[in-house]
DNA sequence: ATTGCTCAAGGG
């Protein structure tokens, strides 16, 4: 299976020693957070409300009129986990994307030890290969040429792991990645999904529902791309990628290794399109999610998750309002503000003070004039 | 140039 690695092309100096041998195995995946220190901040700080004319002169440079979520933040698609993360709290996920985050070391080396759980499984399955890339064509060549091999193992009812999904949801693209897929005994394809804990105990209801969410969704997702939902021209649409784009010479390495004799990436996504359509792939029946804990590795519990297509969709339609700045985020109700406690942005959210608890207790009798 | 723009999930 293929790994992206970046490659620094940008500095002119740095040409000579950074390419990455496009066999290397991964053994180390800890990303270094130091880039992330060079994140520019678009600065949304000081957008003069002026007095609530319409700022619509249409030549106007600069977006000083409103703009949704997904144009402020410049993205063009989001990822499964930022709705289920959004399913958490919509507001620390709304500061999440805007902020830098800082994470906590304590809950940097939880998700890292979790992120190592994960790639000891996909281990399990098939080695890594590391292929230098420079452009995000070529990621997503990258990403199409391990389905197109990964699609043939679950015809033949074998099991995969990190399968990519991607599809438009109520006008947003999303794209994600499916943790494990495999047929039961009894010949159903079931969706699995591992979430490991660092204490040995079973998670509260609201990781529940938000870890609940997300395999819905990924099921939503994979279920459109089998059956022809997802076409070539949508994925270009929204991702904005250059079909004829020529590929780096290491992904047409890789792709030739693979057996595949393809010159670009619209001919990728075209065999990608008619793989996942013609290799009579079913539908996800039962979605799943293990909980183990990191330590030990003991099984903490297993769900077995009704779709119940009908909420998830409403949630989804909620959630994408926002991105589409049809309304403004939304923090925890009050019954769930113990979230509040290791939220990093506490201290700026406005949230809890505007909301429920104050607002009723701090209008004692005005209503009683009779 | 008026310039540009994404590896997803990782856990609570």
């Amino acid at each position: 299976m293929a790994e992206t690695g970046e490659e620094e092309t940008a500095s002119p100096e740095a040409s000579g020693f950074s390419d990455l041998s496009d066999s290397e195995f991964l053994e180390f995946l800890d990303l270094d957070d130091e880039s992330s220190a060079s994140v520019s901040k678009p600065g949304p700080s000081e957008l003069p409300e002026k007095d609530g004319k319409s700022v619509s002169l249409q030549n106007w440079k600069r977006g000083l009129d409103v703009s949704s979520p997904m144009e402020r933040f410049h993205l063009k698609y989001l990822y499964v986990t930022d709705l289920s993360t959004q399913n958490w709290c919509e507001l620390q996920m709304a500061f999440e994307k805007e902020l830098p985050d800082f994470l906590t070391p304590e809950k940097a080396a939880v998700l890292d030890t979790g992120a190592s759980i994960h790639l000891a499984r996909e281990l399990e399955l098939h080695d890594l290969v590391t292929v230098p890339i420079t452009t995000k064509e070529d990621n997503w060549a990258v990403k199409f040429l391990n389905m197109l091999s990964m699609i043939p193992t679950l015809q033949s009812e074998g099991c995969i792991r990190e399968f990519p999904v991607f599809g438009e949801v109520e006008g947003v693209f999303l794209v994600g990645v499916i943790d494990e897929l495999h047929y039961t005994a009894k010949g159903e394809l079931e969706l699995a999904e591992l979430k490991t804990r660092r204490r040995p105990m079973l998670p509260l209801e609201a990781q529940k529902k938000k870890d609940c969410f997300q395999v819905r969704l990924y099921k939503f997702i994979f279920d459109a791309m089998v059956q022809g939902k997802v076409t070539p021209e949508i994925l270009i649409h929204h991702t904005k990628l250059c079909p004829d784009k020529p590929l780096g010479p290491s992904v047409l390495r890789h792709a030739r290794q693979g057996g595949f004799s393809v010159k670009s990436l619209g001919d990728l996504m075209e065999l990608v399109f008619l793989s996942l359509t013609l290799s009579d792939l079913p539908v996800i029946d039962i979605l799943k999610i293990e909980y183990i804990h990191q330590e030990t590795a003991t099984a903490l519990g297993t769900e077995i998750v009704a779709f119940e297509e009908k909420e998830m969709r409403d949630k989804v339609q909620h959630y994408m309002a926002y991105w589409m700045g049809h309304r403004e985020p939304q923090g925890v109700d009050v019954e769930e503000a113990w979230k509040c406690r290791t939220c990093n942005y506490a201290d700026i959210c406005e949230w809890r003070k505007g909301s429920g608890v104050l607002s009723s207790t701090m209008e004692p009798q005005t209503k009683k004039a009779k």
